[in-house]
DNA sequence: GCGGCTAAGTTCATGACCTGCAGGAAGCCC
DNA sequence: GGGCTTCCTGCAGGTCATGAACTTAGCCGC
């Protein structure tokens, strides 16, 4: 239990965020509409509309006339106070992009990876190029970034000076966020980078409105991102969420986690394509591992063999859906990942009903199955969500410091 | 996002309940410890001190000398200020208990339960016997009653209205929060068993000081309560924790759920029998479940069968709380139940051992396996806190309502 | 084009609250 | 009994949300 004060200075942050976080999720909304949202007297949101309107925080947008009476002034966040970059470190590459406060992207810069096992000092290279690119592409003014969010394929430990562990990078205990705080004034934050599509997929994508989700991502790897209760899931030390290593045939398919049976060694894209060639299936060797993921899926109506196999990933997947179901019994649980969407696509209907058959009645009752409505790209819009959420959380920035 | 404003009023609750619970919670303190603890001004805590004081609510305890200067006041909340009432639905048995504000059993009742499947009308009427019993027995003012919790083998959907399906009690969509209310003024709240159960390891037994960590639970079931940033974690319609029946063993044995592999069919206690058996060993048949399972055990050192098994079952375990691991995180996972705690009497630093072998390197290491420290009976107590947790929450009675 | 009407937004006095500070209370030591 | 230490409380000052009265802004009908 939170044993921490609440003095009346925090009351007055906790309502500007409430006021700036209706306003900023919730699209234009007058000064009464504000009220009724946040059930705040029309007093005191005129007062603290006033303040944020006079930090440049908040801009009027237009009016709507109101039958017979003075129209509303509609009010939202000025795109244009403040920026946003976010960063995804891959296995392929490095992109940054820099966003206004509305998530419009205004300048992206892409830097190939070609070594499989790259120094962590060349991705801190590439991103902080990075970050001054952008900025400097995009002409925006340096102090008027509020933070860099960056995405990483890992796991990482604490957000503030995170600490990753990223096998596919032969990454281990790296502390990117130290190192990439030493070469920047721009605070930092890192995290998962199925956490941060996650992210986007909760704000922008088919997670809005939900409060308990689960953002599944299935490619080469697996994982899932957690939301309760409108946040983000982290655990003790942030590294919740590693669905992809939970087991489902004890004493099965060696992982490269070390372990044998999880949930990535069958449905991973790699585990997939392994359980086609292991019953007989032929992959071109000169595919990579997309195409050949593709070859498969085509060849279902034709080829027995590729038909069983996909029959099989629909079972194992469900399987690992009914646990998430069972477990956290989320409102929303959302497919994605290059490969999760390629099965998707095309067996939505039949996976929600081998859920159905392997997850408890009630729970299952009250989930529904979507897919993701983002690309992959998404990953770094996740990860610029971090410092926008950090300033919707504190109803602004610190210190009351106004604009222009 | 939760989108509520905050008021001068709810400022004060806060900080009311910051006092409150930092008393309970912390054994006697005085009122300068408080200042430090909360982080609330000296001025405050004697404030808000002197009015739980004179609301009956919190008392004084002794004072403690300190080097040289005025002497501490020890302060705590009054245990006879309030009363709360535990009861626990269970297959076998109805037991129902008060508690004073400390926990104290002050009176108990139990009532068995002979038919397989009782009628929900029959619970409803040993619950509703046993409260007014105990409030009888321990004679306690009925207005003085802050509460019943009421602990439920089954899925329990909604703690306000509670409707509970339990399979094991041939429940289906029993209104049982509804049919309580009915008979009686006093709050119900409606929980599952292994919640409860879990709460109560929580602030009394192995979970205490953990804020991120799960207590499961085996017996002839398998259950799991989750609890994440030190509160009970419910899932959208609080049905969350269903542990048992994730599958770890994709097409393997069936489960009474209707689906195949679930941890419950292979760890539970019945289904650990039903696997010595099928293995060629022989099982009692005068024997009850418990009895055999001990039976088993002691037959470690002289069958190889039953030892098999047992180990069998100790990776079996150990997948379901890599499983955990992985997944959430936690910081502590509590082994319970009556058949858990056979096992993890003997085994448990073997069961350690295999989790590390199968969750992944860095969760791992951020988790503590330890084994349950109450006993069955804590269901009840479980339960009871629920109303507590009430009045922590809310920094007291609504109402201002004074004691005497 | 002017009063009447409706609805949106603002001003102001009020009461609730926490805080810093000064002072009171309660013990000890010499 | 004076000085000292430590704990606790009363008081003035400042911050904040609120309800009620008030102002602003458009429309309507004549």
């Amino acid at each position: 239990m939170d044993v921490r004060r609440t003095t009346v200075r925090d009351m007055r942050r906790s309502n500007r965020s409430v006021i700036l976080t209706s306003i900023y999720r919730n699209g234009p909304l007058s000064r009464y509409e504000l009220g009724h949202e946040t059930s705040l007297s029309a007093a005191s949101v005129s007062n603290l509309v006033g303040e944020l309107l006079a930090e440049g925080l908040v801009e009027e947008a237009g009016s709507v006339e109101s039958d017979g009476g003075r129209p509303r002034v509609l009010l939202r966040v000025a795109p244009k106070f403040a920026y946003v970059v976010g960063a995804e470190v891959g296995e392929t590459r490095v992109r940054v992009e820099v966003f206004d406060l509305s998530m419009k992207v205004l300048a992206t810069t892409v830097y190939p990876i070609d070594t499989p096992t790259p120094a962590p000092e060349l991705a801190v290279k590439y991103v902080l190029q990075g970050l001054e690119s952008v900025i400097n592409a995009a002409e925006v003014p340096k102090d008027r970034v509020l933070g860099m969010g960056v995405a990483v394929a890992g796991v990482v430990e604490g957000p503030a000076d995170a600490v990753v562990d990223a096998q596919t990078l032969g990454w281990d205990s790296v502390p990117l966020g130290a190192m990439l705080a030493a070469g920047t004034d721009i605070p930092i934050q890192v995290d998962n980078g199925a956490n941060t599509l996650g992210q986007a997929e909760m704000w922008f994508g088919a997670g809005r409105g939900a409060t308990d989700a689960v953002v599944a991502l299935v490619g080469s790897g697996v994982g899932a991102a957690l939301v309760t209760g409108g946040t983000s899931y982290r655990g003790t030390r942030s590294s919740a969420g590693e669905w992809g290593h939970t087991t489902i045939m004890y004493g099965g398919r060696r992982c490269r986690c070390g372990s044998d049976g999880c949930l990535e060694a069958y449905v991973g894209a790699e585990g997939v394509l392994d359980r086609y060639r292991l019953a007989g299936g032929v992959v071109d060797p000169g595919d990579d591992e997309e195409s050949a993921f593709i070859a498969l899926l085509d060849d279902v109506d034709s080829s027995g063999i590729a038909a069983k196999v996909v029959q099989d990933t629909i079972g194992y997947l469900a399987a690992g859906f009914a646990d998430l179901v069972n477990l956290f019994n989320p409102e929303r649980i959302v497919l994605g990942g290059w490969s999760g969407l390629l099965l998707g696509e095309r067996y939505l209907p039949q996976i929600r009903e081998a859920v159905g058959k392997r997850a408890l009645r009630q729970p299952y009752a009250q989930v529904s199955l979507e897919l993701c409505e983002l690309g992959r790209d998404a990953v770094a819009l996740g990860a610029a969500t971090l410092p926008v959420l950090h300033l919707l959380r504190n109803g602004g920035l610190p210190h009351h410091q106004a604009a222009s």
